[in-house]
Formats: C-alpha cells, sequence, structure tokens
DNA sequence: CATGAATGAGCGTTCATTCAT
DNA sequence: GATGAATGAACGCTCATTCAT
C-alpha cells in the first residue's frame, strides 16, 4: 500500500556500484555510491542490508549477466568450435562493452567480501557455457579432467584477453581470436 | 629518507603485511601489520613512506621472489620443454609452499593502489620467465603473436592451477602437471 | 490529528513500547516498536506526534495504572496500617506480576524526554495514595514535613523493595513486608 | 617511549562526560564528550575502548567517589548515630556540590550498558558504608533483615533526599536532616 | 487511515598519518 | 631511530520522521 520497492532503483544503485568501484576500489563508500545513484545515504540500505550483501548481489549478477549474454542466439547446427567461439566471442564483446563491469566483476571475483554461497551461485550461472566446454572437450586431451579445473583454465584464459581486449580496443577483434586460438589448442 | 638501518625490521613488515593481508585482506590497518611484525605503529611509517608504498614494494618484491625461484637450478642442456615444465612446477611448488604470500600477490595484482610503474616492475623481473617462453613457442602457432600476450595467457593459466594446488593440496602434483600440459598445448 | 479511530491499535503500540524499552532501554527504536506492536512503521506517528510524545504518554498511563490498581478495593473500615500495607503490597503485586512495565517506568522517570508537565501529571494520579499517607503520617514524627517529601521518601522505600521482589520473586511476599515494616517505622 | 598516556586526559573525558551526560542524558554523543574535554574524536577511544566502557568506568569511579568522600574523617569515638548522619551529611553535601554527578550516577545505575561486574564494584565500593549500618541496625528491628536489603532501602532513601536537596538547595541542610532523621527511625 | 520506502543527519568507531617524547 | 598517543576525516549503518501510494 506504500511506494514500493523500485527495481528501478535497485538497478541505479547496482550500476552506480559498478561505476564507483570500477574507478575506486572495493573500497568505494556507501555514500559515494549512493550518490551515483542518485539517491540517498539510506536507501541503499533499503535495497541491500549491507555493503557486503550489496558485493555479493552486484558479483552474482554480473556472473549472470555474462552466461546470459554469452548463451543468446547460440549457433545450434555449427560445429562445436564455431558455437564455441560464438560463446568466447559474446564474452569478449561484452567486456569490451562494459568495461566497468568486467573491472567490478574482477575485484569482486577476489574480494573476501563474496561468499561462497555466492561463487557457488556464479558458478551455477555458467552451467550453459560448462556444458559447451564438456562437449568440446569430450574427444580430446582433457576428456579424462574434472571440468571445474578445465574451466577454470579457461577464465584464466579468457581473463587474460579481455584484459587486451579493453587495454587495447582496436585490436580487441584479434585479441579475442588469438586468445580463442589459443584455448581451443589447449581444449582439443 | 635514507635507507633506514635495519633490513631485519624491513622484511618483517614485509613478511607480516603479507600474512595479515593474506588473512583480512586488502584493508588490513597499518596497525595490525605493524604488531604482527613486533614493530610500533609508527615505525612502519620510517621504513614505507605510506600503505600505498609499503604494498607497492610487497608486490614487486613478491613478483622478484618468484622469478628468482622460478630461474634458480634451471635444467641447462635438457630440452626446452622439461626446462619450462621445471619453470612452471617450481613456480607452483612456490604458491603451495607460501599460500600466504601467493594470495597476498594475487589482491595486489588487481589492486588499484599498485601503480603502473610497479606492474612494470614486476614485469620486468619475470624477463628470465618471458625469455623461455619466447624459445619455447618461437615455432609453434604462437610465433607471431607479442610476448606480452602469451605471457598473460600464460599467467591466467598459471594463476588457475595454483589455485587448484592450494586448494587440493593433496593432489597438487597432479594439478600442476595436467596445467602444464594445457599450457604447452597451447603454446607449441 | 483528532483522537485516531482505534485505541486497540494505541493501546498495542503502548504495550509493545513497554516490552522492547523494557528489553533494549530507551534507545529501542520507534521501528521496533512499531514491529512489535504488529503496526506499521508509520501508523505509530499517527497514534503518537514523536517518539518523545509516546515515551510521556507512556510514563503516564504507567504511573496511572499503579495508581488504578492501588486504589482498588480499598479496606474501608480496617486500620490506616492495614489500608496502607494494602496499598503496599498491591503495588508491589503489580510489578512482580509486570516487570516490564517496572522496569520501563524506571527507567522513563530518570529520562530527560519525560517533560515537567508529565511529571506533575503521574504526581497527579498519585493522590489517593498521597492522601493516605497524609493520613498515616498526621500524627508522626513526619507530620511537619511536606507531603511530598514524604511520598519522595516512600517511592524510594517502594522502588527498592520492588527491586527485590522481581530479582527474587520466590520470596517477594516477605520483601514485600519487610519493605513495608521498613516504611511504616518511618512514617510513624 | 612516545607520549605517555596522560592521566590528566583520562579525567578530562570523564569529567567531561559527566557533565555532558547530566545535560543531555546517556544519549550523549562521543564527540559532544570529546570536544567537551578538548580532545579529538579519536583520542576518546584511546582512553576507553568503547562507549559503554567509558560509562563503566565513570559509574565505578563516581561510586568510589561517593565512598571516598563519605569515610574521610569518620567521627570516631561518637555516637553510631552520630557517625552515621555524619556520613549521610557528606553524601548530601557531595551531591550539592556536583550536582552533575549526582545526575550522571542516578542515569547510570539504571542503565543497561553497565554491566553486572560495574555494578558489582560499585558495591564493593561501598563496603565501610555497608559496615557502619551493619553496626547502627545490629541491635534494632531490622537485625535479621540482609544487610545488602537494608542498603537498598538506605540508597532509596538517600536518593530521594538528595533529590530535594539538589532541588531546593537553599534548604539542603533541612531536607539532610529531615531525610536522616526518616532513615534512622527505620533503621533503629 | 495504513503502509513502508525515502531521507539525511548523526552515531560509534577505525585508520593512515603525524609528532611529542 | 623508536614509540605509541594524537588527530580528524571517513566509514558503514541507524533512526525519527515524512510522504507517495
Amino acid at each position: 500500500m506504500a511506494r514500493p520497492r523500485s527495481d528501478e532503483k535497485r538497478n541505479a544503485i547496482l550500476a552506480a556500484a559498478t561505476r564507483v568501484i570500477a574507478s575506486q576500489g572495493l573500497s568505494a563508500s556507501t555514500a559515494m555510491i549512493a550518490k551515483e545513484a542518485g539517491v540517498s545515504n539510506g536507501s541503499l540500505f533499503t535495497y541491500f542490508e549491507t555493503k557486503a550483501d550489496l558485493l555479493n548481489r552486484l558479483y552474482i549478477e554480473l556472473k549472470e549477466e555474462i552466461a546470459e549474454v554469452v548463451a543468446k542466439e547460440p549457433h545450434q547446427g555449427t560445429s562445436l568450435r564455431d558455437r564455441t567461439f560464438h560463446m568466447w566471442s559474446r564474452w569478449g564483446h561484452w567486456a569490451v562493452t562494459f568495461p566497468e563491469k568486467q573491472k567490478a566483476l574482477t575485484l569482486l571475483t577476489v574480494s573476501d567480501d563474496i561468499t561462497p554461497e555466492s561463487h557457488q551461485a556464479g558458478h551455477d550461472a555458467f552451467r550453459e557455457i560448462r556444458e559447451l566446454i564438456q562437449l568440446s572437450s569430450a574427444h580430446g586431451p582433457m576428456r579424462d579432467i574434472p571440468l571445474y579445473f578445465t574451466t577454470a583454465l579457461m577464465n584464466g584464459l579468457s581473463e587474460a584477453t579481455i584484459h587486451f581486449m579493453i587495454e587495447d580496443p582496436d585490436n580487441a577483434a584479434m585479441h579475442c581470436v588469438r586468445g580463442f586460438e589459443a584455448f581451443w589448442r589447449m581444449l582439443t
């Protein structure tokens, strides 16, 4: 019956957090984030119980966003390699398009504020990606290696690749391809 | 401002910082670090001008330590693959032996407090490693790719591998080998 | 601003305030009180203009409740001592029955939020009690002492007695008698 | 070897706390107290770990101060009544001289921030007073009543008496005597 | 009238850094 | 040089109160 909680505001806070964290690190103050979101100091805490809660939600939403972007318009019917490259390249495109999200995610990933539950949730979001990796590696040299390990290696490569794409956006496409080819060589 | 007398104290502070940062993150207070080092609050600032300075030095020293450990007792005369594996495996061994150093380095690497100069210094320390990679990739599929990029990919893989080695130390040797084989496949 | 509809809600808020203040002190938040009352945040302020207003009303109602309980079923026709003991003992019984009310009242009595007007109103409510004390002391050593002073001393004794009754409820009746006898000795 | 912690500053903080609490209640902010003490915000916390710690120390010191003042220059050799009156009257004199201390103590006594340990310490400080009460009541009607209870009743009376002395300082001496006579009647 | 989101001043506390000893 | 007390800005978070729904 009262003013309902607004998704718009919630998203504004998450977006503001992304921007502020990307530019100032995880020590960005909640006041700064609130201000950047055009919201009062206290309002931030009606949408997120604590700063750590905000960080965890942001982490999960970013992971989910990547997973969603990557899985969209899958190239059904084409080769595994093409489908995997499609995914890889969408991932890179997302990172280049939203470098602040990428930067924030990099910081969040190693932060102690992110709980094991959130890491698990992030992991779960990547299910489709993992399935594709599993298929791709099923007959190659990594066929007997736990999927988790393979995925972790992929993450390492993609993060490095993305870093180059962002730093040198003019050659982003080239870096993307080179990173992928290295990845595919490792995988198959 | 001249080099203060006691290298011992300086090292105690760096070691304490490593431990405290590994367990509490980069927001660990200078007071905590000083206490852990058995040194007074204020003394920390006669050895390091600011907290950021301390972090930068620590970053560089850790990078240099890895480079040194990795380069020791090189397997001259054996194959490139063996020499590279030797390096890779020493690196992993160091990380498993000093997981706090590894954890601290992971946090420092993405911190905004680390200046470009420090990143460059860390990079420079890896010169020998890079040279080995250059030799190893000289005739393979990555021969035309800038060494920086290749090294970055290697870092991504080694970081992922090390993470597994630390989390599952009983199988550290296996993870080490698997990570290396993936890397070598990518490289050659 | 006219008298709001539901006395039920008003009373629920007062009762909730009693409970919450007893357990958390006067710094209990209005939100907590509202929640405990099963009422919304904002509704509290349609029944009480401010938190201070709520506290003042609660103070007065508790004082009035004591006065009412104490004056009920007076032992007309018996001796002054018996009538006074009856009052004393009802007072103690009330406190033991509702320790939270007693605790809240103790805190409110010394709070700066309670206005002189409220203190006066609390005082007025005790008129019947004061009249009994006046009769009882009329021929004793305190006959020439202002009634206010005598009443204040009585309050001091009753508060101490009640404290013991609540802390050691198994012997409440004994404490009650002992406190009264001390009081009566003082008075007569 | 560094600047030593100064008792002067510690006492200034306690004195400032007394004043500020007396005038604004226990919700007085630590910032206000620090300012009143002529000390920085943060310094307050080098002398007292938390606000609650400060309140507990203040409570204990005030209790000890009363005990000390009351026990000074005891009237050895005179009657128990005279000795007890001496104590009573010194107590009242202290309260009239330092009404802010009295007010602060009244608030602290009922605060939830004061731990049982502190209450015990305050109790211990009153040992000499209790011994005098014990002697005085040894042959009277309260001889079989636990000393704690008798002391509690005394506190109730003295607090009420002191309240009148402070409110009406012109007649403080008269109130003091009247309160004592009531107390002595109760006791003997 | 009821609701609970919105507000922003204010809180207790921490902390990097300075400086008296 | 070593110490740790002093500083005060900044932090995460709370809260009484207002007001859109």
